[in-house]
RNA sequence: GCGCCGGUAGCUCAGCUGGAUAGAGCACCAGACUUCGAAUCUGGGGGUCAGGGGUUCGAAUCCCUUCCGGCGCGCCA
C-alpha cells in the first residue's frame, strides 16, 4: 500500500494500520480483522496531543481485549515510529498521538512545495461525476433566487475536481413544457408592440416583465411584420426558439458574471428530436424490465384536488425503489408528464457514462427527490446513484429589514442586480459560508462592510495581509524575490526547523489540516467546510500577527536575523498558499492588497 | 393526513458522517495602536444541543416518539 504522502493524516493512519497488522501477525489480534472503523482524528483539545487514534475502542469487542489493554499493546509499537514523539493512552480507550515537529515541517513543505496543487487529491480516481445545477426556466432573467443553488453547484464542482474526480457540469434546459409556450405567447405580444400596436395590459397568465421587449424588437429585425396575421400553430415554434435563444443568452451573461461555467447545456426538447423519442425509449427501457404498468393511483390526500379524475394511466413502478406512491407518465392529454422527461435526460446521463449523478435543487422541489431517485436506479439496474442537493431559500435583506419583491408585477431582483451591487465573490463566499439546506439570509449591507463580522473581507484580508508581510519584508531584505515562483523556491529551502513557537506549529497543524478536509468535503458533497475552514485559518493567522505587537521577537520579520526571517516568510507562504487554493475553489479572488 | 428539511448561547450559525470538558461571530463588559495593515487582536460572562425514550465503551450526531417552523403531496417545471 502506497501511502498518500500529501495528507499527513492518511500516514499515522497507515501507521496505526500497520501497527494493527503486527499484532496480528504475533496473534495479539485475530487475523483479518477489520481495520476500516480504526480512523486517525485531529483532536479538539491541544491537551490530547495532535491526533487520536479510536483503534483500540473499535477493534476491543472482535480481539476480545479490553480496549485500554489493546491500547497499551499498540502505543508500544507506535512509540518506535519516526514521526510520532509521544504516546498517550487516554479516557476510554484513545491513543493520543503527539507528532513531531518534523512532521510538520514536511507538511508545510509539501503546502509550499504543491503550491496551486495544494489539497488535489487522488480520491476521485477519474471516476465520471455529472453535477446539474442551476437548469432555470429560459422564461426570463435569474434572479437571487437562483443565485444560491447555482454557486453551491459551480463550488462543488471544482471541489469534486480538485479531489481528482473527472467531473461534468451541466445545466438542463427546461424548454419544452406550456412554460415556454407561455413565454412565446409574451413574447408575440411585445412583437406586436414593436410593430406599433397598443397593446395595453399584459393579460393574466403572460410574462409581464420589459425584458421580453428586445425579444420582439429582435422579432420585427428578423420576420418584419410578417407574422402578425399567421395562426398561432404557425408563429408559435418561431416565436418561441427566438425567445429561448434570448433568454438563454441572458442567463450565461449572468451566469458568467457569478463566475458560474457549464461545460454541457442540454435540452430538454433534443430529447424529442424528430427522427428519436428518448422518452418513448426511456419508458421501453422500463417497461422491459417490468417496472411500468397500467394502473390507478389514489387521490393525493389533504391537498385540494376538485379536478381529480379517477382514471387508468402509464405509472412507473417507483415505490420498488423507496418512494411513497407510482408516478404517472403520461398526462391526460397524451403528452408526457415532466418526470417523464426526467427520467429520460437521467437515462442519457447514464447512457453517456456517469454512475455518479449530483443535481442541484431548490427547496420548493424536495418532494422530487425520491422519484427521480428510484428511477435512476430503476433505469441504470441499480450501477448509478442519484444525490440529491437541496438549497434552501435566501432571504434578501439590507441592513437587517426585508427587500421586497413582488413577482406579480414581474419586479424581481434579479442576480445581476446584487452581483452589481455587492460584487461577485461576496455572493459567492456568503452563499457558501452556509450549510446548503439551512435557509440563508443575505444582507446586502453587512457583505460589503469590512469587518471581521463579515467572512469574506476577513478571509481576503488574510490573504492581503500576508503578501503585505512579504512586500514590507522587501524593504528590509532587498534581495528577497519578488514574485510566486521566486517565493517558493525560497521557500522551499528557509530553515523552516527554526519555527518553534507553538502558535507557529499550530498554524503548521491547520495548514495540514487541509488535504483532508478536501476529501472530507468532496465525499459529502460540501463546499460550505472549505469556507468555514478559510475563515479559522485567517481567524488564526491574524491572531498571530497580533502577538508580534507585544513580543516582537515574534514578528514575521526580524531585521537583523534574515535567516530566521526567511523561515518565517515561509510559514507566510504556506498560509497564502492555502487561502489562495481554498478562495479560488469557493471561484472568490485572493486579493494581494485591499487599501 | 403523509413525506422531506430544519430546531445548538439573547441574535446569526459551525460542529470534520459516533469521540473526550459542545465551539465561532455579533451583541454586552473589560483591555491592546510610536510597531510586519487597529480593516486587527486579548480576556470575561452566557447552554436542559426543542422534550422524552432507546441503541453502546461513548450520542448534538444513529433509531422510535411528541412538540414547533419551512417546503411538497396526478395532468406546473
Amino acid at each position: 500500500m502506497t501511502e498518500n504522502t500529501a495528507n499527513l493524516f492518511d500516514v499515522v493512519q497507515g501507521r496505526v494500520h500497520a501497527a494493527c497488522e503486527t499484532l496480528m501477525a504475533s496473534g495479539a489480534l485475530p487475523a483479518g480483522i477489520d481495520l476500516s472503523r480504526a480512523m486517525v482524528e485531529p483532536t479538539k483539545d491541544a491537551a490530547h496531543g495532535d491526533m487520536a487514534a479510536n483503534a483500540a475502542m473499535v477493534l476491543a469487542k472482535d480481539a476480545g481485549k479490553k480496549p485500554r489493554d489493546l491500547a497499551e499493546a499498540l502505543a508500544a509499537i507506535l512509540r518506535g515510529d519516526d514521526l510520532i514523539e509521544k504516546v498517550e493512552i487516554a479516557g476510554p480507550g484513545f491513543i493520543n498521538l503527539t507528532l513531531k515537529h518534523s512532521a510538520w515541517f514536511g507538511a508545510l513543505r509539501n503546502a509550499i512545495d504543491a503550491g496551486d496543487a495544494y489539497g488535489c487529491s487522488t480520491m476521485g480516481a477519474r471516476e465520471k461525476v455529472n453535477v446539474e445545477y442551476v437548469s432555470a426556466n429560459p422564461t426570463g432573467p435569474m434572479h437571487v433566487g437562483h443565485c444560491r443553488g447555482a454557486v453551491f453547484g459551480d463550488a462543488l464542482a471544482t471541489l469534486l475536481d480538485v479531489a481528482g474526480f473527472d467531473v461534468t457540469r451541466e445545466y438542463y434546459i427546461n424548454d419544452a413544457g406550456a412554460q415556454v409556450d407561455v413565454l412565446a405567447r409574451s413574447a408575440f405580444l411585445r412583437y406586436r408592440e414593436a410593430l406599433g400596436e397598443n397593446i395595453g395590459d399584459i393579460p393574466e397568465g403572460l410574462y409581464p416583465g420589459d425584458y421580453l421587449k428586445p425579444v420582439g424588437g429582435a422579432l420585427v429585425a428578423e420576420y418584419g411584420s410578417s407574422l402578425k396575421d399567421k395562426p398561432e400553430a404557425e408563429w408559435l415554434p418561431l416565436v418561441r426558439a427566438k425567445a429561448i435563444e434570448m433568454m438563454m443568452l441572458a442567463i450565461r451573461e449572468d451566469l458568467a458574471a457569478l463566475n458560474v461555467r457549464h461545460d454541457v447545456f442540454f435540452s430538454e426538447r433534443s430529447l424529442v428530436a424528430k427522427d428519436k423519442d428518448q422518452v418513448a425509449d426511456a419508458i421501453a427501457s422500463l417497461r422491459k424490465v417490468g417496472e411500468i404498468y397500467e394502473g390507478r393511483l389514489p387521490p393525493p390526500k389533504g391537498a385540494p384536488a376538485e379536478d381529480w379524475e379517477d382514471r387508468e394511466q402509464t405509472l412507473f413502478r417507483s415505490t420498488a425503489f423507496g418512494d411513497d406512491v407510482d408516478r404517472p407518465l403520461m398526462k391526460s392529454d397524451g403528452s408526457y408528464t415532466y418526470f417523464a422527461s426526467d427520467i429520460a435526460y437521467h437515462k442519457s446521463k447514464f447512457d453517456r457514462g456517469f454512475n455518479q449523478m449530483i443535481d442541484v435543487w431548490g427547496a420548493d422541489h424536495g418532494g422530487y427527490i425520491k422519484r427521480m431517485a428510484a428511477a435512476v436506479k430503476a433505469i441504470s439496474g441499480g450501477k448509478a446513484a442519484l444525490d440529491v442537493k437541496i438549497v434552501q431559500l435566501v432571504k434578501l435583506l439590507r441592513a437587517g429589514e426585508p427587500v421586497k419583491m413582488s413577482k406579480r408585477s414581474g419586479e424581481f431582483v434579479t442576480l445581476r442586480e446584487v452581483v452589481d451591487e455587492v460584487g461577485r465573490d461576496a455572493v459567492r463566499f456568503m452563499m457558501l459560508f452556509r450549510k446548503n439546506d439551512a435557509a440563508l439570509d443575505f444582507d446586502l449591507a453587512k457583505v460589503i462592510e469590512q469587518s471581521r463580522d463579515n467572512a469574506v473581507f476577513y478571509v481576503q484580508y488574510g490573504h492581503a495581509r500576508g503578501h503585505s508581510i512579504f512586500r514590507m519584508a522587501r524593504e528590509a531584505f532587498p534581495d528577497l524575490p519578488t514574485d510566486e515562483a521566486g517565493r517558493r523556491a525560497a521557500a522551499a529551502k528557509a530553515p523552516i526547523e527554526k519555527l518553534t513557537d507553538s502558535a507557529e506549529l499550530a498554524l503548521m497543524r491547520k495548514i495540514a489540516l487541509y488535504p483532508r478536509l478536501i476529501e472530507a468535503a468532496a465525499g459529502a458533497h460540501e463546499p460550505h467546510r472549505i469556507a468555514f475552514y478559510l475563515y479559522d485559518l485567517s481567524s488564526e493567522f491574524h491572531a498571530h500577527w497580533t502577538r508580534g505587537r507585544d513580543s516582537p521577537n515574534l514578528r514575521f520579520i526580524i531585521k537583523d536575523d534574515p535567516v530566521l526571517t526567511d523561515a518565517r516568510l515561509a510559514l507566510v507562504q504556506g498560509v497564502v498558499t492555502v487561502l489562495a487554493c481554498g478562495l479560488s475553489l469557493l471561484g472568490v479572488e485572493a486579493p494581494e492588497e485591499m487599501r
